[in-house]
DNA sequence: TCATAAACTGAATGGATATTCATAATATAG
DNA sequence: CTATATTATGAATATCCATTCAGTTTATGA
């Protein structure tokens, strides 16, 4: 893991401390974006002064990187979980793509917070999905194996299946659309393109 | 349309230098993101002093907004050209599909500068892709009514259809992965997938 | 050629903000 | 209780940058 040069806190107040900055900071990024939220914001929502946002980080960007690297862990983690329950592919598949899309919905945050990588350090960015798409061939290398898809290029369908999930999370996180209230609905509808496709045979 | 206040050159010699601030602005809001791009960055690389940036654009923002219109146009454009020229929805949705990720690759700016406007102004974003997600869903319908679909709930689809095309078209414009060589190949498996699903039935 | 609108210049302005620092308060080990 | 490392403060600093403006140049129609 990249060295961020975060001080950790010792003493029970100051580990308070430290929570309540990164609280605030991730709300206000998700809020106003990186670049529009100023040090100052952060520190008095947080209510501490503007000083003690260097005891902890050596400067902005090592706050954020700190807070994408929360992200990145959570969202794993928690669709790992997910997934760990169940045998099959399909089912895999559904678990991981409405685990995403739930953890999407309670966390808003985190989905500005990956996407705006692109826009403060490409390299993130580019890892995130890189290294996101490395674990998905994986999983359906091993289905491939054992005959529960087809012959896939698993590379390209990692990115198909990251686009599918991560602009149907969208569409429930920004309430694009009409409808955004059942995210089983949109699962299943998910679940059946990957099943039988979408068009209709002549 | 919204009125930026863009005041448009009259002479020949200033439209040039019009075009000139508007395609150093491309090209740095695509290298180094909006924020990080100041207006000395753009006048500089355009030739022309900082004070020449406001005969045509009142602030930076309007200079945004207008390029990100331009993009929006152009794209949709050129994606229904090339949909126009085939009949049955399979051979719309591939043409479509292959319009947009061509099109991606030639102008990575496009891409960058679109989902940019998510960390500028929210509103701008969710206008987008809302507008795009009615226009698919307007096809889908169509076709549903044909029989060329199965009965799909549309918009789903349509957030499903745009999600596909705009991370593989992120693969290829980011370089994500292994092989962003072949597009036509990266297409056939996005229509296999629309054609026959991805999992083999027990 | 001349008058004038259009185009251009770049230094100056004003406001914002990341970071530093000298100083003070406080928790805890011994 | 005391010494000390830790935590906290907030005013000051230094830089950056969008925008303005007073003055200059240039194109073009008459």
């Amino acid at each position: 893991m990249l060295d961020l040069n975060i001080k950790e806190p010792k003493r029970r107040n100051a580990k308070h401390t430290f929570k309540m900055i990164e609280s605030a900071a991730i709300t206000l990024f998700y809020e106003r974006g990186y670049h529009k939220t100023t040090i100052g914001d952060i520190t008095k929502k947080a209510g501490v002064a503007a000083g003690t946002f260097y005891l902890y980080f050596p400067s902005k960007i090592a706050l954020y990187k700190h807070i994408l690297s929360l992200f990145s862990h959570n969202i794993r983690k928690h669709i790992a979980e997910e997934v760990a329950e169940v045998k099959d592919r399909y089912a895999k598949e559904r678990a991981g793509i409405k685990a995403f899309i739930t953890y999407a919905k309670k966390n808003p945050e985190m989905y500005n917070i990956i996407w705006e990588s692109l826009y403060i350090d490409r390299a993130l960015f580019k890892d995130y999905y890189e290294s996101f798409s490395i674990r998905y061939v994986n999983g359906l290398e091993a289905a491939k194996k054992k005959g529960e898809i087809k012959p896939v290029d698993t590379e390209v369908m990692s990115f198909i299946l990251m686009g599918i999930t991560n602009f149907v999370g969208l569409k429930v996180i920004m309430d694009l659309g009409t409808d955004n209230s059942d995210i089983d609905h949109m699962v299943d509808e998910i679940m059946n393109l990957l099943s039988v496709g979408l068009f209709i045979e002549k």
